[in-house]
DNA sequence: TGTACATCAGTGAACGCGCGTTCACTGATGTAC
DNA sequence: TGTACATCAGTGAACGCGCGTTCACTGATGTAC
């Protein structure tokens, strides 16, 4: 019996080859993720727990990220990456516009509800972290969200164009719907006491009114 | 100086009278509300925290709540009910349905501006919890909530019967416009990065959408 | 081709901290007589 | 009216736990000669 039982919970793992080294970096923010999204909570994904994940010892997370925050923030940096992507790709599916918004707000749908755990992170995140230490700067996230904006603002400018929507302000109405959305991906989860509509008929109805369509 | 620092930032505070011993349960409670408001963290109220605010040892708190998440759930519920209060009592201002809408939207923004953190954790709750312990009883929340989807359906019917609404679905789009609602509230709070238009006219834009009104 | 060695990748024990929880206790106060 | 005492409200020290972090270390491996 060791006086560490995690020890012998310890994943088996062989060291990386010289000047591979960075490649735990990887496997740090796999098993962060992988935390992230069982417990659904930021405050579980420990360093301990990282490193139980992995197979290390914990203080060799230290060489790759100088504080706990920032494995957090890559882990944020990576998915919005990824969720921009898959709006990006969702958008050019389609050429009519009114088909680009709904390919668009249904790979917002899949995406929140497929990783659910990342979804809010990404989300909600500096809500928090402004309260607590006022000190950790923001992922760069302007660029990124500013360019999935303006996909759909131009995609309701162009129904607005072809006759398809009522909306008067394109910009104004795609906060709406990513409001909407947002709503969309998280209340029915999180309050389960109640019978929602169906799905399909919820993300057509979100769609439909934020853009304003005929 | 003591072996236990933080019985020296430790409040003054009387002990009940006999007979009144339950009203440590509510100092209980506003400490614990306190502390989420402060931190926006639901991890970060802990008995220990909760005793050195209220200014007893931290196992007084044992005879008033079993466990830290009962503490949590009675500040749920009790916010709720003032949730739902402030949806009533906005619905109850205006005779106008159109008026209504507005009026009930307006108190949900300004509910969930005023006290963000008791918000998102009235909101997000069970998301976490199903996935943390999948055991904790969600807070009776159905019957609440249902009173004031109710009070939204019936104003968006209202509309819809004197003209002032194109909606074919008042059910739905009530769910649609909670969603707008809970975005509106949450995103920009989180999303600081980006310029909002005015919060009025995105209030004003999610009901209007929302409730299709015309 | 062989070998010495610097460096890289990571270890493991130890630390102090705040946490929830236990358990024997204390002292004020209402009440029975 | 006075007093003994049961009870109520809460204390304080101690526990084990998981956490982040420190620091001296180890052993495999690539490279210079």
């Amino acid at each position: 019996m060791t006086v560490n039982a995690t020890d012998d919970s310890r994943r088996v793992r062989k060291r990386n080859r010289r000047g591979e080294g960075s490649l735990l970096r990887e496997e740090i923010l796999v098993a962060a993720t992988a935390i992230l999204e069982r417990t659904g909570s930021e405050e579980a994904v420990t360093l301990r727990g990282i490193a139980r994940e992995v197979g290390i010892a914990a203080p060799s997370i230290a060489p790759h990220f100088a504080q706990r925050t920032d494995i957090i923030d890559a882990v944020v940096a990576k998915e919005l990456a990824t969720f921009i992507d898959r709006i990006r790709e969702a958008s050019a599916t389609e050429t009519d516009p009114r088909k680009k918004l709904f390919a668009m707000a249904k790979a917002y749908l899949s995406y929140g509800r497929s990783r659910p755990g990342r979804y809010r992170l990404m989300i909600g995140r500096r809500f928090v972290e402004d309260w607590q230490t006022e000190e950790t700067p923001m992922v760069e996230t302007a660029p990124l969200l500013k360019e999935a904006i303006a996909l759909v603002t131009d995609a309701i400018e162009a129904c607005i164009e072809s006759g398809q929507s009522a909306s008067v302000d394109a910009a104004l109405d795609t906060s709406v719907l990513w409001f909407a959305m947002h709503g969309l991906v998280t209340v029915p989860e999180a309050i389960t006491s109640l019978d929602w509509p169906d799905e399909d008929r919820l993300l057509a109805a979100c769609v439909t009114s934020a853009a304003r369509l005929k």
